[in-house]
DNA sequence: ACCCTGATGGCAGCCACTGCCATCACCCTA
DNA sequence: TAGGGTGATGGCAGTGGCTGCCATCAGGGT
C-alpha cells in the first residue's frame, strides 16, 4: 500500500464542492477543504493554482472535446456549423449526474468571483475554436465571430439544459438555441408587440 | 484650500495605470500606487473594491451609455438593431486619446486576472443589454442572443479599432462586424479554400 | 545497501483586503 | 464665537490566499 491514499485531486475537488455547498465560498478557507480531504493546505496549492481552479477542472476537458470534434469535421462544413456539430455532442463530456451540474452552478452563481473565473474559461474556449477554425483555413475575424456565436449558442443550451425538470437531449437545445440565433441575426425590422417570435 | 487635493479616485487610476504599465500588475503593490497618489493604502480599499478594478472605471459608463442607447430606438426597431444602433456611439464614452486604451489594452493582455475581470464587465454588458431588450417586449432568449451577438460584434470592432494605425470610425467598425457576423451565420457550406468570404 | 524520484507536510513570509477607531477641515446653527 | 455634525482620510491590527524553501519518506532501480 502506498504512503498516500490516492485521488488526491479528486477528493479535494469533492471536498470543497461540498464545504462551498453549504457554507458557502468565502467562508470557507482552503485550510478546511485540505483538511476535509485528509491533506495539508500546502498540497490543496499544488494541486490548484487557486481557491476557485477546484471548481473548473471539467473545463479542460470541455476544450479539448470542442476542439477535437472541430478539426474532425469535414473541409466543406461551414465554420458556425463545425462548431455546432462539435457543441452537439457535448452531453459525453458533462458529469453523468446532472445534478451536479446543477450543485457547482448554484455555487458560481452566488459568487462574483467564481462567475468571473467562469467567464475566462468561456472565453479561452472561444479562443480555442477560434484558433481551430483558423487551422481550418477560415478568415481570422470570420473564425472569431463563429467562435463567439458558438459560445453564445452553447451558454443558452447549457443553461436551458439545468433549468429543465427533465436531462433533456442536449444537440436538440444546441440546435434550438443556433436557430434562434439565426432568426436574430435575419431580423431586421420587427414589432416586438404584434409579431411572434422564433422560439 | 481644502485639507484634501480633489480627485483623489482619479490620481489612483492614474497612478495605477502608470506603475502597472512600467513595473507589471503583480510587481505594484495598492500601497504604492497609494503613494504616488499621495495617499494611503486605506483609501485606495475605499475607492476601489480590489486591485484590479481601478483599471475598469470606464465599463459602469459604457454600461449605461448602450442601456440608454437601447431604451431609447423606436419600438420597431429589431433588438439587435438596437443594440448595433447603441454600440455604434459607443466611441464617444471611450477615452479621447486612443493612446490610453491601447495602454491598459496592453496592461490587461498581460494578466490572466484582469483578463477575468474584463470579461465579466462585458458579461454584466451583455446582461444589462438584454434586460433592456426584454424591457421592450423581446422575449427572453432572444433578447439573451441578441445581446451576446452584439457583445460578439463588439469585441471584434473595439479589437480592430485598438489595433488600426489610424483612429477610424467606430460605427464603420462595428457595421462590419456585424455584416461579418450576419455572413457567419448564414452560411451554410463553404469550401475554406477556394470560396471568398466575408470580410 | 545505495540513491533517486515524487508526493507530501511544515513553516515563515508577503500582500490583498477588512474592521475599527481617530483625526480634522468644512459647514450649519445658535 | 462656540458647538456639533459630516465626510474623507490615516493608522493599525488581524485574516487568509498564496509562495518559497526545506524536510520527510515510500517505492523503485542498481
Amino acid at each position: 500500500m502506498s504512503r498516500w491514499a490516492p485521488g488526491a485531486r479528486e477528493r479535494l475537488e469533492m471536498a470543497a464542492l461540498q464545504l462551498y455547498d453549504q457554507h458557502g465560498y468565502e467562508q470557507t478557507t482552503t485550510t478546511q477543504i485540505a483538511e476535509r480531504a485528509g491533506l495539508a493546505q500546502r498540497t490543496f496549492f499544488r494541486h490548484f493554482t487557486d481557491k476557485r481552479e477546484v471548481l473548473f477542472g471539467g473545463a479542460g476537458r470541455l476544450r479539448e472535446f470542442l476542439v477535437e470534434g472541430v478539426e474532425a469535421a469535414p473541409a466543406a462544413v461551414a465554420p458556425l456549423e463545425a462548431v455546432i456539430g462539435a457543441l452537439s455532442a457535448a452531453r459525453e463530456v458533462l458529469p453523468a449526474e446532472r445534478e451536479l451540474s446543477r450543485q457547482r452552478g448554484r455555487i458560481i452563481a452566488a459568487n462574483p468571483e467564481l462567475q468571473e473565473r467562469e467567464q475566462i474559461k468561456l472565453s479561452s474556449l472561444s479562443a480555442a475554436l477560434s484558433g481551430s477554425l483558423r487551422g481550418r483555413g477560415v478568415p481570422d475575424r470570420v473564425a472569431r465571430l463563429a467562435a463567439e456565436a458558438g459560445i453564445a449558442v452553447f451558454k443558452v443550451a447549457y443553461e436551458r439544459w439545468l433549468d429543465e425538470p427533465e436531462d433533456e437531449d442536449f444537440a436538440h437545445l444546441v440546435r434550438e438555441s443556433l436557430h434562434e440565433l439565426r432568426a436574430v441575426t435575419s431580423m431586421l425590422v420587427v414589432s416586438p408587440i404584434e409579431g411572434p417570435h422564433a422560439g
